[in-house]
DNA sequence: TATGGTTGTCTAGATAAATAGACAAATGAG
DNA sequence: CTCATTTGTCTATTTATCTAGACAACCATA
């Protein structure tokens, strides 16, 4: 049984908000009804008005919505899965899933190459490089926001192309790699920098993925190193070892 | 600028806590000294008390350590790699960055299958399936804590093998599988429960990465799926595209 | 339309978190 | 030893959070 915590620094409204996200609703299907405000303040040992505190912070996420006199309904908001592998793109990936990804530039610059960007890109130290910042989004939802580097001297118009395609796989291609697969990927978890609630459109305290990786040429000569940032209640990531890379 | 927020549900204290975790002791080597408890109170625009709140629980996490009249320092402590690939395996996984490794088994039970474990085990709706609850450690250190489940008929003496040896390569070995892969693996991050808070030794409001996964046997037959969640201030994900299966 | 069940709103009091200020205790350097 | 710097402890006040209870508003349906 999970038990609820004081003095922890987290408000029993925001865990009873994630202990309701994980065990009540994961057994739900869309549209259906939750147990009354007065039973879950029951079966959670809290006070009615902490669990609609609760309510409140799922509704306005848009898990849920309350209805007077109805009750409160589970809305449709499924995760999306990102596949890794050694073909990972971002559009593709979720081709199935989604209606229309899109991809913004928020900047880019160019600047001398920082040491672990300079290491994974096998750059010596000094070399300069292109930094882009971007947010991706799924059918409106924003689903990651990404910053990737990228040896300047090879590629110093790709911010240009970024803009007007919205899609790496795609500037790459202008600037004459027609093909490139994913070498590595690290993946961590964080709590989301107050960059990224606003970015991603999250509640405080929200969970992100971050992911580095390391995508290289069919030479095998490593061309972008990439830091992403998921939302992690939007999206899993999904490794498919299944499928052999084409 | 990373502003802190009120009225999130999180503690101010608990959000100096992990800005310290991110911001401040990113760019730090061990036993170096941090700022003062003045100064962090005037970085992040709180009073000394809730800097001293947050040093507190960093302390009691053990990445911390204050010195009266010295200042306060930096443990040791890196982030672990967890390799994910087609040959996942834990021990063998961690070899290089730790020195025993250990697992331990909490409890087993056979069960009639959940929904999803007979749907990942390609197992009929009315199978009954082994469930092991095992915690894995490196070092002493807590790294997972793990469900995984197996189909009973072919695995019924599973937990008594895995109790000995610890290990769930070498039960299955036992029970005549000599060889298997990584199937999938489906990456989620979560606030941990308060159960693998206690399992894994971790303060409230922590994080855990979740792995959902199944493996095959060298038939393709798949013969376990498990749930493990992973302290994700001492580990991260690393898939490694490089190396292809033996 | 009457009734039971549900969410919405209000008041009041108790507990936890955050601020403010003062001073003690330990350390290291001059 | 003296002094500036740093962490540790204490009191007091203000601001959030949580509990408790009452009742209104709304909905479905008998």
């Amino acid at each position: 049984m999970t038990t609820l915590q004081r003095r922890t620094g987290i408000a029993l409204w925001r865990q009873v908000a994630d202990q309701i996200r994980q065990s009540v609703l994961s057994g739900m299907t869309a549209n259906e009804r939750l147990p009354a405000e007065a039973e879950l303040a029951n079966r959670f040992g809290v006070n009615r008005h902490t669990v609609r505190a609760a309510i409140a912070a799922l509704e306005k996420e848009g898990t849920l919505r309350a209805e007077q006199g109805r009750g409160t309904f589970l809305n449709d908001r499924r995760r999306l899965q990102y596949p890794i592998g050694p073909r990972t793109r971002f559009s593709s990936g979720l081709k199935d899933q989604s209606q229309t990804r899109t991809g913004k530039l928020l900047s880019s610059r160019t600047i001398p190459a920082p040491p672990r960007v300079a290491e994974a890109l096998e750059l010596p130290k000094t070399a300069e490089v292109v930094e882009l910042s971007t947010v991706s989004a799924a059918d409106g939802d924003p689903i990651s926001a990404a910053t990737s580097w990228f040896d300047a001297s090879r590629f110093a118009a790709i911010a240009e192309h970024y803009a007007e395609t919205g899609s790496i796989t795609a500037s790459l291609a202008r600037l004459g790699v027609d093909d490139y697969t994913r070498q590595t990927t690290a993946i961590e978890a964080r709590h989301a920098s107050s960059e990224d609630l606003d970015l991603l459109g999250l509640s405080p305290g929200a969970i992100v993925l971050l992911t580095r990786s390391v995508d290289v040429d069919s030479a095998g000569q490593p061309i972008q190193y990439g830091e992403s940032r998921f939302a992690a209640d939007r999206i899993e990531l999904l490794i498919d070892n299944r499928a052999p890379a084409a």
